[in-house]
DNA sequence: TTGAAAGCGTTACCAA
DNA sequence: TTGGTAACGCTTTCAA
C-alpha cells in the first residue's frame, strides 16, 4: 500500500541506492537528480525511508530507553524529575535521538522485563527508579549502554553513573539544623517502609534501608546528629505514602501536632518539604522560628517558598547522562560523574526555639 | 558480535524458526525444547529477538509518538499535561507499547521534521503544541494514525480527536464570574501575542486568535461578558510569557496594580492562575474578596489552593486518545470524543467588591 | 512438531 | 555520479 523506495526508483528508472542517496547521503548524486526523485518521491506520496528498515540496516534506533518505576504521573509530579528529563531531552535532541519512555509497572514484573527486552533503543537511563534491580539483568544481557543517577555502587563497572554525594549534601543539611541548636529532629522521607502509610516509623539503622537514594540521604542526618553528640535514636523517622506535597503534610503532621513537637523537619525531597510548610501553614506555625524545615534538590518552587534545601544541578544531571549514554568514554574513570551540590539557606530554617532543648 | 537468532539455532542444530518460535508463539513447539533454546540462548548471551528487526518483519513498531512544542521542560511544567500524558501511558501500556517523546524545537523546523519524519512509530498524539500546523503536513504524509486534542476543527477527516468544549466551558467560568457582579474584568493567557512579555495586549477580536485553544477559551469569556451587556473592549487581556507560574504572577501584578483594579481575573490555566494567586498574596490581596480569580483544568493544586475552575477529565482525555490511537475505529461518529466538563466553585471567587462597578 | 525459503525496506560496499 | 549485490535479523507461510 504505502509507497517503498523501490516505487519511486522504478517510477524514474533509477536504482535503489540512487534515491537512498538523495534521503540520506546528498552529497553523492547531482542536485538535479536528487530533486528530481524528491519530486516523483512527493508525487508518489513517498514520505523517506521507512525508519525501522534504516535502523536495522544501519544498527541504530535513534532512540534511548527511559526507565521508571511507578507511574509515570508520580514519575513527573516531582519537577526535579522533570528537569532531569529536560536535560536529557536537551542532549538526545542534539544527536537527534529521541526518548522512548518505559515505564516499569511494580504489579507486572513479567510486563516490565519484556518491555524491556522489546524496547527498540540503543541505550537506557534509570533514573527515579529506586527498585530496578530486576530489571538489570535484562538490561545488561542486551549488552547496550546504560547511565543511572543511583546506585554507583552496585552499578556495575559497565554502567555509565551521574550522580551526587547524596550522603554528604545531606549530611550538610544536618549540620545546618544541629548548628542552629535544634534536638527533637525528624527525618522525613517516601518509601522507608514497605506499608505505605504517612507516618512515624521505626528504623533503628538507616544503613540497613534498601534503597540507595532513602539510605545515604537518613544516614547523612545521622552522620550530623551524631557528629553533634546527639543520638540517631533520638530523631523521629516519617515515612509518606509517595513523593507528593500531600503525603509531606500528611506525614509531618505527626511530627507538628505530638506533644513535644519537632523543632527541624528535614525532608529527603522538595516536594516533601513544601508538604511540611503546607501543614504548617495549616496551624499557623511560621518555617524557620516555630519549626525549620528542609528539603532537597532546590525545585523552582523551592525559592518561591524561601525553602532551605541543597541544590543540584538536575537539568545539568540530565544532559551529562545523556552525553555519557550518547558518547561512552572508554577510559573507566570518565564513565562516573560526581557533579557539586550546595546548601541553600532561605528563611525556613532559624535557630530553635527557646527553651526547646529539653 | 551479538549472538543473534541463528547463533543459537546454531548451537543446537535447529531452524531458525523453531528458535523465533520459541520466543513469539510458545504453543508451536514442545516445551521441552522451547526450555533447552531457552537455555542455550542464555548461555550465549543472547536477549532474545532483536526489536528492530521484528519491527520490521511484523510491521509494528510498538511505540506512539508524542508530539510537543517548546521545551520538555516547559511542557511538564503543566500537571494537566502530566496527567495527560499518565493516561495515555496507561493505555499504550495495556497494549505493549511506549511513549517516544519528540520534542519539536521552534528554532529548528527542519530538525523537527526530521524528527517527524524518522521517528519510529505507529501513530501521533499531537499535545501541548499549539502550533503544529507545519508538522501536519509530514505526519499525514507517513499515513499514520494520529490523534489530537486540540484544533478538532482544522484537524481534517483522518484524524483523531479527543476534546472538550472549550468554548462553552470557559463561557461557564464567564457566567459565573459577571453573575457575581463583576464588571472590571481581565482575561490573562499565554502566547496572546508573537512579543514575550508579561503584561497588557490589546486583542481587538479574540477570534482572530491563531492558537485554538486560546482563542476559544478567551471567545468563551467574551461571549459571556457580552450576554451580560458588557463589552469586550473592556475587559483587560493580559499575556503572560509563558505558562508558569511566575509568569502568570508577573503578568497578574498589571491588573492588580493599576488605578482602576480588576476585580476579576480569569486564566486560561490553573497554571497561570495560581500565579495570580501569588501575585495576590504578595499584595495582602484576598481571594473572592478583593478579586475573583478562576483557572482552567482543575489540577491538583487547584484544590489546595482553593481556586475556582473548571475541571476537565485530563487523565481520561490521556487514556481515551490513546485507545483511539491503537484501536481506530472506522466509523467516522468514533472517532471523536467531546469528553464533559464542569465549573467547580471553591473561594477564590465571590461577589464583586462594593462601589466596583463604576 | 519442525524446517526451508521468501521476504520486510533499507543501506553500504564495490565496481562501472 | 550511478547501479548491482549483499546483507541487517527476524517472522511467516507452507510443506515435510
Amino acid at each position: 500500500m504505502s509507497a517503498t523506495l523501490q516505487t519511486v526508483a522504478d517510477a524514474l528508472g533509477v536504482s535503489r541506492s540512487t534515491v537512498s542517496n538523495a534521503y540520506s547521503r546528498p552529497d553523492q548524486l547531482s542536485p538535479a537528480l536528487r530533486e528530481r526523485i524528491l519530486e516523483t518521491a512527493r508525487e508518489l506520496g513517498y514520505s523517506g525511508p521507512n525508519p525501522t528498515a534504516r535502523s536495522l540496516r544501519r544498527g541504530r534506533v535513534g532512540a534511548v530507553g527511559v526507565l521508571f518505576t511507578g507511574s509515570l504521573t508520580q514519575a513527573f509530579t516531582d519537577p526535579y524529575a522533570v528537569q532531569f528529563l529536560g536535560g536529557l531531552a536537551q542532549a538526545t535532541e542534539r544527536r537527534d535521538t529521541g526518548l522512548l519512555l518505559v515505564p516499569l509497572s511494580a504489579d507486572d514484573p513479567d510486563g516490565a522485563q519484556r518491555a524491556l527486552a522489546e524496547a527498540a533503543v540503543d541505550g537506557f537511563c534509570v533514573y527515579c527508579a529506586p527498585n530496578w534491580q530486576g530489571s538489570l539483568a535484562v538490561i545488561n544481557a542486551r549488552s547496550l549502554p546504560v547511565v543511572t543517577t543511583e546506585n554507583p555502587t552496585e552499578a556495575g563497572a559497565a554502567t555509565l553513573v551521574v550522580s551526587i554525594d547524596e550522603r554528604g549534601a545531606s549530611r550538610t543539611a544536618g549540620e545546618h539544623i544541629v548548628g542552629f541548636g535544634h534536638r527533637r529532629i525528624a527525618v522525613l522521607d517516601t518509601w522507608v517502609t514497605t506499608e505505605r502509610r504517612n507516618g512515624p516509623v521505626r528504623l533503628p539503622d538507616p544503613e540497613s534501608l534498601p534503597f540507595y537514594i532513602s539510605r545515604e540521604r537518613i544516614c547523612g542526618v545521622r552522620d550530623a546528629v551524631v557528629a553533634a553528640g546527639g543520638s540517631w535514636s533520638d530523631v523521629l523517622v516519617l515515612n509518606a505514602r509517595d513523593n507528593t506535597r500531600a503525603d509531606g503534610a500528611a506525614a509531618a503532621a505527626h511530627a507538628l501536632d505530638r506533644a513535644q513537637r519537632s523543632t527541624a523537619i528535614l525532608a529527603t525531597t522538595d516536594v516533601l518539604a513544601l508538604g511540611v510548610l503546607d501543614a504548617m501553614a495549616a496551624r499557623g506555625l511560621r518555617p524557620g522560628h516555630d519549626v525549620s524545615v528542609t528539603g532537597f534538590d532546590d525545585i523552582p518552587d523551592a525559592d518561591r517558598s524561601g525553602l532551605t534545601t541543597i541544590h543540584q544541578p538536575s537539568t545539568e544531571k540530565g544532559r551529562i547522562a545523556g552525553e555519557l549514554l550518547l558518547d561512552a568514554p572508554e577510559d573507566p574513570a570518565l564513565r562516573r560523574k560526581v557533579l557539586p551540590t550546595s546548601l541553600i539557606v532561605r528563611s525556613s530554617t532559624g535557630p530553635a526555639p527557646v527553651g526547646s532543648s529539653s
